[in-house]
DNA sequence: TGTACATCAGTGAACGCGCGTTCACTGATGTAC
DNA sequence: TGTACATCAGTGAACGCGCGTTCACTGATGTAC
């Protein structure tokens, strides 16, 4: 009877990390509509009242969904840094294919994540995610400046172009928008733009 | 006692434009969450059911709203077309500068527009309005690419490229993301991005 | 090591609320003759 | 032009539902001695 099976357990031990947890597979599996407080302690296994001995309200329950979900994005984007170790222009293009393939793969976490980075409240850790997010594309513009393979000039203004493109592809091509050649795989709709924004889309 | 102000009137005369306005309104008023079947009849002045004249579910409701948004936005995009008669390559900037423009002014407008593209039943009048949207920008790509000022290369590919890069900044910007000088005027933030599009972020 | 007790993390019942939808109705409109 | 009547677009009461939040409670944990 010393076997603490989890569920024996009144105390449940990391309900706090359990909630979360929750809270992303529900977005996965069924939608942003679905992810309320009470469908998250439902699914955590535990009375709907529970989650307030962790988070203030709703909303600090969300905003901890959506922290957790750009740490995803970001191992997402990190996990491409040692493939590619002596070629920076690659590694930016390919953290953008990561970028929209995260997006892709979980639609309602990025919805989520950008959903609520304005409202009233909005909690330091969240914010701070959401920065680092940012600082990883400016390093790799950085890099790719560094390496003498984009050209000078402001790296914030030059990753912003970055994010919006492949944020933008991300919000498109979820939405079923995009029109692409029926064959084309994901990446290579995501290479194509970005190759645009690298090499000009102007008459030479 | 013949002159039938609109309230006197037990029929509206024209409750389904009335209802889509109302919804506008709200959007822009109260933002996405205050959208709801009953609060659009509400601010329409009439009862929570008599929309079910007009619309057969919320859904149905909620689709003629957001196509009203994309005929607003196609509005936007196309108010600029006059004022650089012999200049493509303006025309392409400034029609994105007037995305960017729509979509942090209304930017519950936006939201709704592209979060409901996908959901079941929907409405062709939607699709056909974004599609709409859509080719005005490959039109724009066009007319640049035959004034010689975009190089060659498939039309809808370069369009796609164009439409994620506002639509990402729109998103950014709107969410308070986009890190950049203060003093920069939102019309030079998306000129910027732009330029860095057609003209390339490579080093020569 | 054992006991007393404070603290803490859960429970479950209850609250008021606004929602989407249905329904029988009623008042206005328009058409046939 | 006047009347009868079908049609149509509204009303307002009612439904069941799930939500966020509060509250008094209870069972487990950890600490002081």
């Amino acid at each position: 009877m010393e076997n603490k099976s989890p569920q024996s357990t009144y105390h449940h031990g990391d309900l706090r990390n359990a909630l979360i947890d929750a809270g992303l597979a529900i977005l996965q599996e069924e939608g942003n509509e679905a992810l309320t407080l009470r469908s998250v302690a439902r699914r955590a296994n535990v009375s709907h009242a529970a989650p307030y001995r962790h988070f203030a309200d709703k909303h600090e329950l969300l905003s901890a969904i959506a922290t957790q979900g750009f740490e995803m994005l970001d191992k997402a984007m990190e996990a491409v840094i040692g493939d590619h170790p002596d070629d920076a222009k690659r590694r930016l293009i390919e953290i953008g294919v990561n970028y929209v393939r995260f997006g892709t793969e979980y639609p309602a976490h990025i919805a989520l994540m950008f959903s609520n980075l304005l409202s009233q409240g909005q909690s330091e850790e969240l914010s701070a995610a959401a920065s680092h997010t940012y600082e990883s594309l400016v390093q790799a513009v950085e890099d790719a400046q560094a390496a003498g393979e984009i050209g000078p000039g402001d790296s914030n203004e030059l990753a912003n172009s970055h994010w919006a493109l492949v944020h933008g592809l991300t919000m498109l091509i979820k939405e079923g928008m995009l029109v692409h050649n029926q064959s084309a795989r994901l990446s290579e709709v995501v290479r194509t733009a970005i190759g645009h924004l690298i090499d000009g889309t102007a008459a030479t």
